[in-house]
Parts: C-alpha cells; sequence; structure tokens
RNA sequence: GGCGGAGUAGCUCAGGUGGCUAGAGCAGCGGAAUCAUAAUCCGUGUGUCGGGGGUUCGAAUCCCUCCUCCGCUACCA
C-alpha cells in the first residue's frame, strides 16, 4: 500500500553498560506494537532502537574487565541486538552510537550549535570526588562531624574547575514552555508534563555539554581535547537514523520530527526539555511527543542485581510464550502507571484471557467448521439483529483501538478487543450452532459465518500485540498474506464461502503448572 | 519545604464540563450449557465514591479544610 502517511517511533539507546533486562523489552515492545499498528494502517513506519555506548561507566567498565572500550561495547551491544531478534521487534535500524554516521551527526549539530552562538567556552565547577571520580551537587552533599562536605558515598570532596563547552539552555526556558503551551500533548501521560513544566518554570541554566576528565566520547570539533556530553551525544542517534546531517534525503523528509520518542520515566527530562532545545537551538523541528512509561516491580520487590531478581526477557519469553509476555505488559496495567511483573499474574492474566477467551472462542468456532461444514468456510443466509450487532462491533473495532493507540493507550486498546472477544463467545452460546446442526443447517452456517467473520477481525486487530498468535488464527481463515493489513477490515474483505480451511490446531495454550 | 497527582466494590481500575436506580474486568457465590484448550454463558455487589464542612432543587463530580499515599525538585546514564 503505497501512502504519504509517514510514522517514526523510537526506543531509547540502551546504555551498553546494562545488561538487557524486561525494562528493555518493556520500552522496545511498546515501540513495536506501535510500529506494527502504524504499518498495518496503512503508515510508511520507522522504527529505531540500538545502544548507547559512550560515556566515563563505560570507559571504566572496559577497563575492569580489561579489553578496550570498543571492543566492551561491540559485546555488550550484541547482547541488545539479540534481544531484539528475541523478542520479535521490527526495528527497521538498529544504531550504535560509535558508528561512523552517528559520530558525523553529532558533530555537525555540534558546529551548527556553534555557529548559532548556542554553545560557548566556560569553565564547570564543582564538587568533585576523586575517589568517586564523580561531581555532586551542592545538595546531594552531606556534611561530616567534622564539619567538612562529603559525598554521600563518604569520600571527600574538592570544588574544581576544568574547562568547558555550555550549551545555552537558559535561553531557552520561555520558548520551551511556549512550546508545552502550543502542544499539550507532547508529553504524556500528562501528568508528566506537569513535572516537566514546572522543572523549566523553576529555572533552567546553562548546560555543560563536553568534558575533558575522559576520553570515550565523541570528540568536539576543533577542540579534540573535549568530548561531548553524552547526552548530547544519545539523544542525537534519532536524528542519525533518518540520515542526517543530509536533510534533503527522503527519510528525513519524511520521518522527522519523529512521532513518538518511547523512554523510561527516568530520561524523561532529558527528552523533554534537553532534546527540544537543542533541536530549536539548531534550528530543526522538536519531536512530536515523548512518551513516558512506568517501571515493572517483580513479585513485589524493586528490580536490582544486589537481590538478584533482574529479569531476563528471552527467559521469560522461552517460559511462558513470546506472545503472552508481549499480551502481559501491555494489558495488564495502564500505560504510564508502574506495576508489578508475578508469575502468578502473568499466568491468570494470559490462561484467563488468551487460552480461555480468545484461544478456546478461536477454537471452538474453528472445529464447529471443521466439523458441520466439510471444512470449508459457511455460506451466510440473511442476518438477524444478534448477527449485525456482532459483526458490527467488530467492524467499528479499528476506529476505537486507532483511537487508543494514537495515545499509547494499550491497555484500553485491548479492553475493547476482548469486549469482542466476550460478546462472541456469549454469541456462540445463544446461538448453539451445535444445536442448529441438528434442527436447522442453513442457520447454522449463517451463524458459523458471523463467527468466522468475527475472529478474522479480531485476528487482524490484535496482529500488532501478538503477531506469532494471530497468525495461526489467520492461516487457519485462509486468510492471503496480502488482506491482513486494516485495510482488510470490514465487510468488504469478508471470507469467501466455500474456500477450504486447514484443519485447526490450538493457537494458544494454556500455561499449566509443572507438578512437583 | 515547594510544585503536581491520587484516595470509588475483596483486587486492579473507569467515570468526574454536577442530574439515568455509581460501573467494568478479575476473585467469590448460584445456575445453565456441553461446540471448545474442564474452556464458555447467564444471574448475583446494603460500595459512608478517604474524613469533615460548604455551594446547589440535586455532588463521586464544584469550593474550603483535614488525613494518607505517590511523583518531580538538573549535568552517572
Amino acid at each position: 500500500m503505497t501512502t504519504d502517511k509517514s510514522f517514526y517511533v523510537t526506543s531509547p539507546i540502551y546504555y551498553v553498560n546494562d545488561a538487557p533486562h524486561i525494562g528493555h523489552a518493556y520500552t522496545s515492545l511498546a515501540c513495536d506494537v506501535l510500529a506494527r499498528f502504524k504499518r498495518l494502517d496503512g503508515y510508511r513506519v520507522r522504527f529505531l532502537t540500538g545502544t548507547d555506548e559512550h560515556g566515563q561507566k563505560v570507559e571504566k567498565s572496559a577497563q575492569a574487565a580489561g579489553v578496550d572500550p570498543q571492543a566492551f561495547s561491540d559485546r555488550n551491544s550484541a547482547k541488545f541486538r539479540n534481544l531484539s531478534q528475541a523478542l520479535g521487534l521490527s526495528n527497521d535500524d538498529f544504531i550504535r552510537t560509535t558508528e561512523p554516521r552517528h559520530i558525523a551527526a553529532c558533530q555537525e549539530i555540534w558546529r551548527r550549535l556553534k555557529e548559532r552562538g548556542q554553545i560557548y567556552l566556560g569553565s564547570y565547577s564543582g564538587w568533585y570526588s576523586v575517589r568517586d571520580e564523580a561531581y555532586y551537587a551542592e545538595g546531594e552533599l552531606v556534611t561530616a562531624p567534622d564539619g567538612e562536605k562529603r559525598a554521600p558515598t563518604g569520600a571527600d570532596v574538592e570544588w574544581v574547575e576544568e574547562p568547558s563547552y555550555f550549551f545555552k539552555l537558559s535561553a531557552w526556558q520561555q520558548p520551551l514552555l511556549d512550546y508545552y503551551a502550543k502542544h499539550p500533548d507532547f508529553v504524556l501521560p500528562q501528568a508528566r508534563l506537569n513535572e516537566v513544566m514546572s522543572f523549566v518554570k523553576s529555572g533552567l541554566q546553562d548546560l555543560s555539554v563536553s568534558r575533558t576528565s575522559f576520553r570515550w566520547g565523541i570528540p568536539v570539533p576543533e577542540d579534540p581535547a573535549h568530548v561531548m556530553y553524552v547526552w548530547l551525544d544519545a539523544l542525537t542517534n534519532y536524528l542519525t537514523s533518518v540520515g542526517f546531517p543530509d536533510t534533503k534525503t527522503d527519510d528525513y523528509r519524511a520521518f522527522w520530527p519523529a512521532d513518538v520518542h518511547m523512554v523510561g520515566k527516568d530520561i524523561l527530562r532529558f527528552h523533554a526539555i534537553l532534546w527540544p532545545a537543542f533541536l530549536m537551538a539548531a534550528d530543526l523541528e522538536p519531536p512530536k511527543r515523548v512518551f513516558a512509561h512506568g517501571w515493572w516491580t517483580i513479585e513485589g520487590q524493586k528490580m536490582s542485581k544486589s537481590l538478584r531478581n533482574v529479569v531476563d526477557p528471552i527467559e521469560l519469553a522461552k517460559k511462558y510464550g513470546l506472545d503472552q509476555v508481549r499480551y502481559f505488559l501491555l494489558r495488564e496495567l495502564p500505560f504510564g502507571n508502574d506495576g508489578d511483573f508475578s508469575h502468578k499474574a502473568i499466568v491468570h492474566r494470559t490462561n484467563g484471557d488468551l487460552a480461555n477467551d480468545y484461544g478456546n472462542l478461536a477454537q471452538r468456532v474453528l472445529s464447529l467448521i471443521a466439523r458441520n461444514c466439510a471444512g470449508r468456510v459457511p455460506t451466510p443466509g440473511p442476518l438477524d439483529d444478534a448477527d449485525n450487532a456482532l459483526l458490527g462491533a467488530a467492524h467499528g473495532l479499528l476506529a476505537e483501538v486507532r483511537a487508543d493507540i494514537d495515545v499509547q493507550a494499550f491497555h484500553e486498546a485491548l479492553d475493547r478487543i476482548w469486549t469482542v472477544v466476550r460478546a462472541a463467545n456469549g454469541y456462540v452460546d445463544r446461538q448453539a450452532p451445535w444445536a442448529l446442526a441438528k434442527s436447522d443447517v442453513p442457520r447454522m452456517g449463517t451463524v458459523l459465518y458471523v463467527l468466522a467473520e468475527t475472529i478474522r477481525h479480531l485476528g487482524l486487530l490484535a496482529q500488532p500485540f501478538m503477531p506469532g498468535v494471530t497468525g495461526k488464527l489467520l492461516d487457519q481463515l485462509a486468510v492471503p498474506a496480502d488482506q491482513r493489513t486494516f485495510a482488510s477490515i470490514g465487510p468488504g474483505s469478508a471470507l469467501t464461502p466455500g474456500t477450504e480451511l486447514p484443519k485447526p490446531t490450538g493457537i494458544v495454550p494454556r500455561y499449566v503448572e509443572a507438578t512437583p
């Protein structure tokens, strides 16, 4: 399908100093659902993910591991690439900040900012701990019993100054506030925009955007003693992927400004304040939306290395099934909220919603057809009110789900689809096609046709969330590959009576506890 | 401390520009059915809508106040 509609969604680039965990998977899956939905809805889509590889932490971790930072980054970046594969992500690009294309983009952004007088050389001063190799903010310091200021780690701190380039962030306070006012949906959930605005209102200071204290970063053009501040480096990846600094390319024109930057709530500020400020200062357009989602606890506990409860998403997918994990993460809680991931919850949720409601609906309908209609799509007769009500609900779903997806309300979208799943199960019981098989065969055909059409829609619409399960469902309805986009929603692409169907098999297994 | 959000059935939440007998899912209880993955369907909630006060013919929904919880309050990412 050709179209002039385009959609650009990004995950953050993940820091190679971390091991992939459920939080990374969550962000990426949300992006993936958006990307898949928009593709099915006729958009030209670009979904970007990747890894963030510069910074003092990486430099130090590499040192500790006895390898050079590039080798360290190569190794850990590969873990995130594997994660994308294991999750079945449909990303169109995987960017690494150590790639030449990205270094070029960053240096060009820098030049632009410099030319436009947005960056100046000054000196960065602050409380520095030699032992921790880190600066601390005034507020973080603690006063020791002897009256001396100490780092929160207890280390000695000293007041030091180093030369640094600064970005005139202070100049963008009002333009940012104007931008927020003009784009009230720039940050979602809305409560997060309030936080961002109050932060900006409280006053912005110029930002140190270069460092001389370590080397693992992108050299500042014409002053290679400095490397760029990691966030200026990292955020620019969103531009790199669409071809920047070449703003004339097809990709750049189609995809910039980005439609959604999906981020965890911890990095919202960088995306909602620094990033639009950098862009405006470079005379580039700010993104259309930043969505800040919440965090998962594990069995009621915060995930942490020390608790050793860090969940490997690949293991989860192996244990529960990839589509089950996808469904659970996006259905269990309002997107944006924090939630708890527990074994009990995912089993309850997926057995109840997926196996019992969704999978079993498909199975009962398909096997009724297999047994009573010689395995062919039945021929419908006249439709009564009950038939029209169910079909109408199925046909009307797209518009409603689309509205939910457009504000990243994944849980609402799924809830809405499930109202039709439940309605369909109720319809099966009330119509009792197994009884009609003995009393009124033509009516039975109508009922089963209505049901087949209904599950076709339920299959089409759930594709972004569960590509595997829905693929099996659509296969069993003999829906051709080219009739699986949302263009096939509605009666225009209805199943053709008489079409031969494959033998039905279950599409979603129940999770059965291993008996000890 | 400052700013912001939230407190609604056992659980998770929706509603909230004031006005149908306050809703959904799950759990529980009762029943039906037997096509299906022992899956499904139907029925069932006397809830102080956090407490108190106020405005109003009428408030979960507006105002005041109190209590509780949560988030944000910049340069490791």
